[in-house]
DNA sequence: CATCATAATAAAAAAACCTTATCAGTTAAT
DNA sequence: ATTAACTGATAAGGTTTTTTTATTATGATG
């Protein structure tokens, strides 16, 4: 009942009529002149209307018609609209535009993404980004919902997220954090049981030691700090020694120093984890991609 | 460069969407299933991302990626646009819709013209009609000069206007117009002679008569008088006789009559009158026809 | 009047589109 | 587990639509 114009067809028709001439706006469509016609005559029948004066009788120029006037405006409009339309759809496709929002576990939100972002959104001005940091269940939590497009955190227990696709990229490797005046601050790497004789501050972090043999440990902690402001002015106090992952230790302190942990030796594998049942936006597909890219080397 | 998307490939994206199923939209679009699949395999191609997400993996039901997500709206609005400029222009073509101009001189103006029109837009409530009364000479330049669609006239001089279309529609006799107790008042037809025994009063439709034998009458004549009101006040107040086509004839009068003029036999032809190189709108055209149409029985 | 424009038309070719038939994978129920 | 009933993808062939080439008709122009 109702017909369908194309746009092609609607082009041709805007091209005739300003251009004034079948031939032009057959040039300018890249199309010979019985094209433009049979386009034209078809949109006419569609209509039920001509929109360009008779013209096998007294036609100079072709000329609208009082209908043809009026439709002018119109296709005019709905033409710019498609265009403005795919456009956008365009610089989506090319990620130049478009809404990331991405969660990271702190460490690596604080010390590598920085500058990583900064590289990638240089040439893509209208390029927005959300970004959240918080632990790592945080953070798949946050993905599991949707709330980001995909996030970067340690993925400790893989069997339990089975909807999760994980890349890993970075190694974490635990140490031990202590004043540089501590006794401990001379060696090299570090024996669990060598902590025992501390005073041990456990931390966020701490549970990554949980599955390792230097589990005793955790137990035997007097303090609990979550908070890592906190956390590094009781050590920078002397109250006493704490583990940390290498990423979540502060490099700007001068008073502490990191030394590796060797027996365990417990790393923890952060990476890029996304839902593997949905895809990204083409702009969060770029960042990832950048951020493995980058990561490879 | 820019791909250009069809109005029914878009259709086809949404119903998929919202259907959320190939064989359902296929269903809703009188198409078969792989018919759909190629028209938005098509989209995808031309927009560079996927619209669905893969669906050869794990697909219960078609789901949107994150960009078709973003898309569909977009194409929503488009198709709701589509539609709209097609329905006004269909409404418009079926002139249920749009807006005429009309001229008219004042006697057709008064005494045909109400009924007609308005049993002509008995059933388009949205058409428009913006009406002039005038003179001939003024409503062939209001046509001249299309500020009217088209007008309502006697062509005086037809080869004056060369590029107008006269369609002839009333004949317009013209007689004398008399207090029913005036002397002449008994007759059946009058001799333009009798009337020089009368005192004359000439008016706006008395040139008429200027091409005619009885063109001597006009110079004899006393008064001029071209407002119609007044001329009927004179005539009903007994001052004198003069001549008017039928149409002009106020019927409606009780105290004057009207008697036709025998000799000379001078008759108006009142028309319809348009450009003859410019076609109507369809609303304007269908008021034609149906003008033309009731006159002609 | 011949020539140069214009646009319309007819027929053939090309391109786009849709269909039938078939495949491959997933889910739900035996 | 195997089957039945879905899902959508794919390939080959036919149909429709669109475009082109070639030609015609008509008005404008020198």
């Amino acid at each position: 009942m109702m017909p369908e114009l194309k746009i092609t067809q609607l082009r041709h028709f805007v091209w005739v009529a300003e251009l004034k001439g079948f031939h032009v706006a057959a040039e300018r469509a890249h199309r010979t002149q019985p094209a433009i016609s049979l386009s034209i005559k078809d949109l006419e029948n569609k209509l039920g209307e001509d929109v360009f004066e008779k013209r096998n009788t007294k036609s100079a120029k072709a000329e609208l018609t009082p209908f043809g006037e009026l439709f002018l405006p119109k296709a005019k409009e709905l033409i710019a609209h498609h265009d403005r339309i795919t456009q956008d759809m365009m610089l989506m496709a090319d990620h130049k535009t478009g809404h990331i929002r991405l969660a990271s576990v702190p460490s690596i939100a604080s010390q590598v993404l920085p500058e990583l972002l900064l590289e990638f959104v240089a040439d893509a001005p209208d390029l927005n980004v959300s970004f959240f940091d918080d632990n790592s269940d945080a953070v798949l939590n946050m993905i599991e919902n949707q709330q980001v497009d995909f996030g970067i955190a340690s993925l400790f227990h893989k069997d339990e997220h089975p909807d999760k696709l994980f890349h890993p990229i970075w190694e974490d490797q635990i140490g031990v954090v202590c004043p540089n005046d501590h006794p401990l601050a001379k060696q090299k790497g570090i024996h669990w049981k060598t902590l025992l004789e501390h005073r041990f501050i456990s931390n966020g972090t701490s549970r990554l030691l949980e599955d390792s043999e230097a589990s005793p440990l955790l137990g035997r902690s007097q303090f609990y700090i979550s908070n890592m402001i906190s956390l590094i002015a009781m050590l920078e106090a002397g109250v006493g020694i704490t583990t940390l992952p290498r990423y979540a230790f502060p490099k700007e302190s001068k008073s502490l120093c990191f030394i590796p942990l060797d027996t365990p030796h417990v790393v923890r594998r952060i990476g890029l984890v996304q839902l593997n049942n949905k895809s990204l936006s083409p702009a969060a597909n770029a960042l990832a991609d950048f951020i493995l890219a980058k990561a490879k080397r």
